[in-house]
Parts: C-alpha cells; structure tokens; sequence
RNA sequence: UGGCCCGUCGUCUAAUGGCAGGACACCGGUCUUUGGAACCGGCGGUGGUGGUUCGAAUCCACCCGGGCCAACCA
C-alpha cells in the first residue's frame, strides 16, 4: 500500500531536479546518534530519507552515526541501530558513515574560522559563558576573550587538540553577534575539551566538535544535497548556512529543510523519559512489546510493513501533528490479514458437554487457513470429541440485547464443527458457570447451517485432548493518557498494559511455533510468537485487536457526544468585529493614522502604513504626484508591494520610483492597464526599478478580451461539463472559478479574466444568451 | 517579554490565486462459518476580524491559539 502524495519535500526536491541545482544528484542521510535505540518516531525519518532516495534514479541515503559526544555513545547501540534500520526495509549499500571519522578534517575546518578572525577560544567558565549569552528577550554580552589575536587563538586551539588543558578550561567559539536575535547565532561553542575515551576512536581526542559545527560539514564533507531533520532544528538552520559559507565550503551545499517529528497519541519517544522505565522495571526492556522501540514493535508482532504504510499514511508536513494510533493499528491489520493464517485460540476455557455426541466418538473436522477472500490457502485439522471448551467471554447467562453468542436455550455455532444448543447451565456452590450441557444438532456437520436456517453467531472452541497450552500476553497501550506528562510518566502508566493469561489454549497445529510467527487467533486479534517460547512452552503476544463492531454497541450507552465542532465552538465564542484604528496601540499611531486617512489612505491601509515606515514614505512621494489616487497608491503599497518584498525574488522597495507607483495606480484606475497586467508590471518595478513606461515596454502584456474568442472557450467549457452548469445553477457558486480557471488555462494566463468572469456568469445564468 | 515556525473534517494530509479532495476514525447498509475482511453509502473542515482581487484555504494587516530557542546534548 502506497499512498501517492506528493509532500513538499519531495516537491521541493522535484524542483531542484528540475533547475539543476544539483546537477542532478538526490543524497539525503540519516543520522542518528548511536545513544540508544530507534523508535517509531526515526521510522518516519527512515521512510522519508531512504525513501525520496529510492524514488530517484541514482539517488543514495547514507547512514551515518552522528557521534561526536564520547559520553553516550556506545558500539552495541550502533549495532541496534543497523539491525533495526534493515529490519524496516532499509539499505544504506556501501555508504556507512560516522561523524568521528571526520575529526580530523573537522578540526582543519575550525582552523579556517580561526585564521578569518570568525572563531576564537575562551577561556570562560561554563556559568560565565551561560550568563553571557543573556536570554530571549536580553541580549548578551562579549566574553572578555573574545578578542584574542589570531595567533593566541590557533596556539591555544592547537594545545586544546594537544590535550594541555583540563575538561572545561577552554571551548572554541563562532564569532557572530552576542547580541543575535537568535540564540543559536550568539557566538555558539563550536568545540569543547572532553577527555573521555570514544568508541571508536579510544583517547585519540581531547576535544570534540559539537552538533552544531560537525553537522553541517558533515553534511558538505558527504555532498549532501538535502538535509532533513526535524521541526526543532529550525533555529539551527542559520548556523548551519553560516557555516558553510564561512568555510568556504563547496557549492552545491546542502540545504537544511525542517518537518514535523511523528508524534503519535498514548507513545512518548524520548529515550531519556524511556529509559527510567525500563530500569525501574514498570516494562520487559527496551524490546518490551509496549515500547515504542523499533525493538519493541518488532517484538509486539508489527511488522515493517506497517510502519511504513502507516508513515505514508501520516505523509510530511511542516505541521505540528499528533497521529492517532488507531491508523497504525489500521496498518497493522491490514497488513497481517493477508499474512497471519487463522487459527483458534481460547483465553478463559469453559467445559461444554455435548449429551448426544457420543461418549467414545471423534471426528477430525479441517478449516481453511485462511479466510475464502483472503489470497493464501492451505488447510488445518482441528479434533472433536463430546467434550470442548469455548471461551467464558462467548457465553452469556442473561444476554445482553443484541448478543449474538451462546446463551441458555440459544443457537451457537461451533465453527466448522456443529451448531449446538444450550440446554443446561452447571454451576458451583459459588454460582460461577463450570459447564455447559448442549446438544449438537446433526444435520449441520461441518457447520453448515441446512438451508432457511439462520444461526447468526459463530465462535470457536478447542478439544481439550488436543489442544495445546500457551502463554498468552495481551497488550494495550503504555499510557492512559494521550499526553503522558512528561514529569510523571510513572503515574500515567495504563495498568492494563499488559496482561498475562498463563493458562489459554491454542489449537494443535500451533504445537511447535517457533518465535516469530504471525497467527491470527479468529475473533481475539493478531498475535506473534515471542521469543520466550521455546521448549515446547509458547508464548503469545497479542499484536493488535481485530477492529470489534460489538465492542463498540455494548461500550457506546445512549448518551454520545454530540458537541458542537471545535471550530464551531471557538467562531460562537470570539468573533468581536475590529476596525483598522483599534489595532493602533499609541496615540501618536492614532494620530498618524487619522493623517493618512485624510491623504485619502483607506482605513486598512492607512493603519498598516502607519507601522512601516518606508511604505509610508513612498505612499506620501508618489502621492504627491497622483492626489486622487491616494487610495489606489495605498492599497498597491499595502497589498502588492509588501507580497513581492516579501517574496524570494530579489525585489527592493528602494528601486521603485515614487513616480512609477503613481502612474501605475492611475493607469489602472483609468482603465488603461487591468489589474492582473499591473500586477506583472509591479513586479518588474521592484526588481528592476524605471519607469512605467519602460517597464510596460520591457513585458508581454497582452490579454485576451474578444468576447467571441472566451464565447467559444467557454460553451465548449459548459458543454463538455454540463453536470458542473447545473450544479452552478443549483447555488454552487464556487462552480465559476471552474470555467474561468478553465479559460484562464486554455488561455495560458492571458484571458481578460473580468471578462470571462463576467461573461461565464452570463452564460451560466441564463444558456440562452 | 524577543526571534523563528505552524493553524484545513474528530485525527493526518491534498488543493503552488480558479471545483475544498483523499485516508484513518465514526455512523448506516450489503455480504459473511471471524460482531473480522471486502463492497456500497453517509456525517464532517479552511482559528477569528478586516482588506486586496473578477475570483482567497492560498496574498496583506491585526487578533487568537500552538510549537521551538537561553547544554561545553543531539
């Protein structure tokens, strides 16, 4: 299952295919720390980065271990993470990189920043260092080595590399702007003195580059083209492009795009808030089936398949998300109806006796081990006798409405065996139900109900001689809540997590599973053999669930909710009508503000020339040229120009004449230019300055207004779709964008579109114009 | 309190100024030797207010809501 969507990554990097940029080259990487496990969160990285590889000719996803703190990183998790990683279905070939291995150009790199006067070595304390940077709303302050000539500083980074000096006597700086908006940007620490010893590289080094330095130049040093990482990395992105560039480092370089992380409800990913759950026993392990580990889904029975089918389902977006877990669950259904073949399974036995059924008798009856509308086939044999056991949840003493399962004096049918009738309840002192006394009826051998007979319910049951004893785990979710919170995760845990039925019963031909088997126990849910199972002694851990239309009757009582939406909700509550004036907070705004109105400004307009400043300066300059115009003027700088500007193209307010803005609007207003046509010319005065006319010159501006020319496009338009006319008749009024944008197309952009609006609107309304 | 980013059905996600569409969930039906699967149908959305435009989910402004950033972690 592949759902084709095209997510603005892949987008973006059809685009830089197509411009070139390039040169044709698609690499991505993931880069994983090696401090701990993988977990369904990377799986969506994994997806992403291998996969927008995959989907190019000649494109490559590295794996590269991003491993430049010695303190955390270990070889065993480095092992984990390859072995998780090809489990999911993926190949990183012959490109395996680590971070570590680039040390020693890393280093040289830092030399360069050095030798340009952009990094420098101080001597601070970490407190002194962490009260300089000040705080989001403070800037910070230089360090008093801020200035150290280039010689100190390379000597002193030399000895760093030396090992001279003791963990936290020096650290490598950036030299940037203490007071940047940015934290990132305010002289961030591009290496520090760790004598630890790495896992790779033993004591070989003293100082280690940080996430910040190593990242970037890893990313150039591989010929990376684009970089994906998730959403709270964006600040890091100025970082990373000022790096590069200061460097020197060769063009193409990559380029960081940010997405959103896979936040999914009930699950928490962070391995720091995971990790005191494993030690403090409340999970089997890091492979615990309730773990959101690669490890631990693996374990619980997922299969890749379904993770990544469930991240093509989730898609890539820059928006901050939280998925419902019910589209894994779906996933993994899917997925493992086709593969788990069918098999019975009783949880909580309960003895039926057959009294017509023949005390010596038996008989072998065979069911399909897989459903008709599944693709598999194959058969499995399944014994019978006078005595079998159903499961306690399929019988009920005083059935619910609706029940379609065994009740006293009742139908059931024993699934390709017989259909039975309960005759007799047996109980003991206690009043629990120990048996059951049905009789079997004959004539539906092999569980075929004769014609005109309907018997609605169908359970399975297992012949105790037979049947084989297994350990079964039934898991649900870690959490109680949707959002774990984070500072208690110990008391958000779901108590029922996990639940252990020691004695259930599978049926014979399960005999000898070994782990890592798929079954589908009919009408319990899917379930995979764990690796504790050996011996002879099984052990089940219930995937997932089958989907339970009766669960979902019995749980949901009469009063369901039935709130009003949370868009609904939130437009009744707010919703206070604001005039342009009110957003002005200063007198002296208001007061500006009431001065351009009477310029003739627009109150809209007005109240945002007020806050800029140079738009106001040119509104007064071309206004002077153009008085009536005054409005017009205000609404091209308020609306148009601060669009371009704030496009990508290279537009610059201060290459538009005053004196072009006031033509322009007059042009427009007397009709000699349409607004669409203005809107080209606009952008050609911003990028390139000059006057109207020059820039009229300079543009293909024609336009399509001959009315028999849209007549004709838009009947055949009308004609072609008559169901979207009547629908448009109908009120559908959104229906004419529909045919204009028709002509628009058709037209490449050059119809009159106020015309072919009109003349659509005319046509529609009444066919006989 | 500063900077950056983000708000589309309950949830996830399309629509690159021109038909608000898909998936999951939910509801109903058909079928059924799994209350499963499959099939058919239904419900349901552009955070708000103004503005620009022939036309706005998309552009502009303000407001509201959410996220990230002040490790010698990544």
């Amino acid at each position: 299952m592949r759902v084709d969507a095209m997510d603005f990554i892949r987008n973006m990097v059809s685009r830089d295919l197509e411009t070139g940029k390039y040169g044709g080259r698609v690499v991505t990487r993931f880069p994983p720390e090696p401090n701990g496990f993988l977990h369904i969160g990377h799986a969506k990285s994994l997806c992403l980065n291998f996969g927008i590889a995959a989907e190019h000719p000649g494109g490559r996803c590295h794996l590269r271990l991003d491993d430049t703190n010695p303190d955390t990183e270990k070889e065993e998790y480095v092992e984990a993470m390859k072995r998780d990683i090809r489990w999911l279905g993926f190949d990183w070939g012959e490109h395996l990189y680590h971070a570590s291995d680039y040390f020693e150009q890393l280093y040289a790199y830092a030399m360069v920043l050095i030798d340009k006067g952009l990094a420098y070595v101080d001597s601070s304390t970490e407190a002194e260092i962490r009260d300089r940077r000040g705080s989001v709303t403070r800037p910070g302050v230089n360090s008093p080595f801020r200035d150290r000539s280039l010689e100190e500083n390379r000597g002193l980074f030399r000895r760093m590399r030396a090992g001279e000096f003791p963990d936290g006597s020096h650290v490598l700086r950036a030299k940037i702007d203490m007071a940047h908006r940015n934290m990132v940007m305010r002289d961030p620490i591009l290496y520090r003195i760790r004598h630890a010893s790495h896992y790779r590289h033993g004591d070989d080094w003293p100082i280690y580059p940080m996430y910040d330095f190593a990242h970037c130049l890893s990313d150039s040093l591989e010929r990376v083209t684009h970089s994906l990482c998730t959403l709270e990395f964006e600040n890091n992105r100025e970082i990373y492009d000022w790096l590069l560039v200061h460097v020197d480092a060769p063009a193409p370089r990559p380029e960081q795009t940010e997405f959103a992380p896979l936040i999914l409800d009930y699950v928490i990913t962070s391995k720091s808030k995971l990790r005191p759950l494993v030690e403090g026993g409340h999970v089997r392990g890091w492979d615990d089936p309730r773990m959101p580990t690669l490890a631990g889904l693996r374990r619980r029975g997922v299969t890749p398949e379904a993770i990544r089918t469930m991240c093509d389902m989730v898609g890539v977006a820059r928006a901050q998300s939280r998925v419902d877990m019910a589209k894994l669950e779906f996933a993994i259904r899917d997925d493992l109806n086709e593969k788990a073949p069918r098999a019975f399974g009783v949880l909580d036995p309960l003895k039926v006796v057959l009294t017509n059924y023949p005390e010596d008798a038996s008989e072998t009856f065979t069911a399909p081990r897989f459903p008709s509308d599944g693709g598999q086939s194959g058969t499995r044999e399944l014994p019978f006798r006078r005595e079998v056991f159903i499961d306690r949840a399929d019988f009920a003493e005083t059935p619910p409405p609706g029940f379609r399962r065994l009740a006293p004096g009742g139908e059931v049918r024993l699934k390709y065996a017989y259909v039975i009738r309960c005759n007799e309840v047996v109980k003991d002192a206690g009043g629990r139900v120990t048996e059951l006394h049905c009789t079997v009826d004959p004539s539906t051998r092999g569980g075929v109900a004769p014609r005109g007979r309907r018997v609605r319910g169908a359970i399975q049951w297992l012949e105790p001689g037979s049947a084989v004893r297994a350990e079964v785990r039934l898991y649900d979710r870690l959490f109680a809540v949707p959002e774990p919170p984070l500072d208690d995760l110990v008391g958000a845990l779901n108590p029922g997590s996990e639940k252990v039925v020691k004695d259930a019963l599978v049926e014979p031909g399960a005999a000898g599973t070994g782990p890592g088997a798929h079954y589908q126990f009919e009408r319990l849910g899917y379930f995979f053999a764990d690796p504790d199972s050996r011996d002879g002694r099984l052990v089940f851990n219930r995937t997932v669930t089958l989907r339970d239309g009766w669960a979902r009757v019995r749980e949901d009582g009469p009063a369901r909710e039935t709130g009003r939406s949370g868009a609904a909700a939130r437009a009744a509550s707010g919703a206070a009508r604001t005039r342009p004036i009110d957003t002005l907070r200063t007198e002296a705004e208001r007061s500006l503000f009431g001065d351009l109105v009477s310029l003739g400004a627009s109150e809209a307009a007005a109240a945002v020339l007020v806050r800029a400043h140079d738009l106001r300066e040119v509104f007064l300059a071309a206004r002077a040229e153009y008085v009536e115009g005054a409005d017009s003027i205000a609404s091209w700088l308020v609306n148009e120009i601060t669009r371009l500007l704030g496009g990508e193209g290279g537009s610059d307010l201060s290459r538009l004449e005053p004196s072009a803005l006031a033509d322009l609007a007059e042009a427009v207003d007397e009709g000699d230019l349409s607004h669409r046509q203005a809107r080209k010319v606009m952008a050609a005065l911003l990028l390139r300055g000059g006057s109207l006319h020059e820039a009229r010159a300079g543009l293909d501006l024609e336009e399509i207004g001959d009315e028999g020319a849209l007549r004709t496009m838009l009947d055949r338009l009308i004609n072609e779709h008559p169901e979207k006319a009547a629908a448009y008749r109908k009120g559908q009024r959104g229906l004419l964008g529909f045919f204009v944008g028709g002509v628009m197309k058709q037209t490449r952009g050059k119809a009159d579109p106020r015309k072919a609006s009109e003349l659509a609107r005319a046509l529609l309304d009444d066919p006989a114009t």
